[in-house]
DNA sequence: TCAAAAGTGTTTAAAGTACACCCATGA
DNA sequence: TCATGGGTGTACTTTAAACACTTTTGA
């Protein structure tokens, strides 16, 4: 016979996946409209519930293969959201994740078929229960790690130009930056490695492809630096 | 009738409170010995299970104050726990918070009568469950936020000279700092406000005590700031 | 008057910032 | 040949880092 803990209520646990990706031009969230109940035909981030054999990762994995189609990226647990009635249904605590993901090479079939789509963050619909709250969370989380680590390299396809790595930070804080003295931060890190190629998808003076050093990446992802000029964050952690 | 969600299990949800405290010299745990089961005898950190009508951070306030007194000190989730064998008795999935605590103002009474005593940090036994790991990742984001924002001042008394918070931060990261350098840095943030009074404690030459210019503190703890010479933090968030 | 710790100053090096100029490309 | 965007350089300012000296205190 097991033992249990007693005098203690069980508990929904959920897990939630705030999936950004980037289409170029903007940053975009991977989002559910929703074709079951509750809530019915409203957006909601992509969720699941915890399985009883499986950590909290390898759940959010599961959730996020399911959808995307992919999992080795880059995924991590940010804040845990449990106010008494923010599913109206039943008490659910959740577990989120925020997943940066190659908008290029995921699985459109999946995608389709979950009756997700990529929606413009800046221009997204209300979503259901707290998620908006939780997008706003992982939002400006994801500006605080990237003002510091090389995550950005995460959301852009495998070669890569400066301007187009620049043009997602620009994303990122919806700000514009510096070009020269971008370029100049992001070479003297080290991180790049030229390719030789020229992006030809230019129209004008064709930008070289870079490939991201893993070696000098691997370094970066524990140390920290300063990706951004002036760290105006207006909110962090 | 309440409607509740289907084929999905429920699961025993604990907050576990890894308890800061500076004692002058070094960075101190308030810890348990259990004088209850499972492991009897053995040290661990603060917890308890989340009650029905509870929100996370309530819950954890609840326990950090049934543990010391105190209600109104900083407080942050940071990571949430739920390896499946985490737990021998049950599988129990823990939100953990971290707490900062002026070791001065919490009450004896209470911590007696739970048992707990404060440990150093860096002599302390061996904790229970995966409670060691949980305390390695709540430093880990001590050491990573408190070199970005000015939390260290939560753990020291409302009065306080330069050379305590210097010797605060050495503890914090196991380091030594320059004097001169740390002196003018701190000084240069604009947030500590002269009490015109010194240290009477002091042996020799008698430092200045100051307080914290919670105007400032209030901007800071949003934007961000270097608190150390060189951001060599061998692991981070 | 001496040792120990606090307080202030200075010099040098490195980084961040704001610019200007030239180059490649396709219409 | 012109507009557009990419690439490189330079001068200026700010900040960090390493270091030396003076002051206060109690024994």
């Amino acid at each position: 016979m097991r033992v249990h803990y007693k005098h203690t209520s069980r508990i929904l646990l959920a897990l939630d996946c705030i999936i950004f990706g980037f289409d170029g031009e903007e940053l975009n969230l991977l989002l559910i409209k929703r074709n079951f109940e509750p809530e019915y035909g409203k957006w909601s981030l992509m969720g699941g519930f915890l399985g009883e054999q499986e950590d909290l990762e390898e759940a959010s994995r599961r959730i996020l293969y399911n959808l995307t189609g992919l999992d080795s990226n880059y995924l991590e647990q940010f804040q845990t959201f449990g106010a008494v009635d923010r599913d109206p249904v039943e008490r659910t605590v959740s577990v989120s994740y925020y997943a940066l993901v190659n908008i290029e090479e995921q699985d459109g079939n999946a995608i389709r078929a979950h009756n997700a789509s990529w929606i413009s963050l800046k221009n997204r619909p209300a979503l259901i229960f707290d998620h908006d709250s939780i997008v706003d969370a992982a939002l400006q989380r994801l500006r605080y790690k990237a003002a510091l680590h090389p995550l950005g390299f995460e959301l852009l396809p495998e070669k890569f130009t400066i301007p187009q790595l620049q043009k997602l930070y620009e994303a990122i804080y919806d700000t514009s930056l510096d070009r020269r003295n971008f370029s100049r931060k992001i070479l003297s890190t080290g991180l790049l490695q030229s390719t030789g190629e020229k992006d030809a998808n230019s129209v004008t003076k064709k930008a070289q492809l870079f490939t991201l050093n893993t070696e000098e990446y691997l370094k970066f992802q524990n140390g920290f630096f300063n990706f951004l000029p002036e760290l105006t964050l207006a909110e962090s952690i």
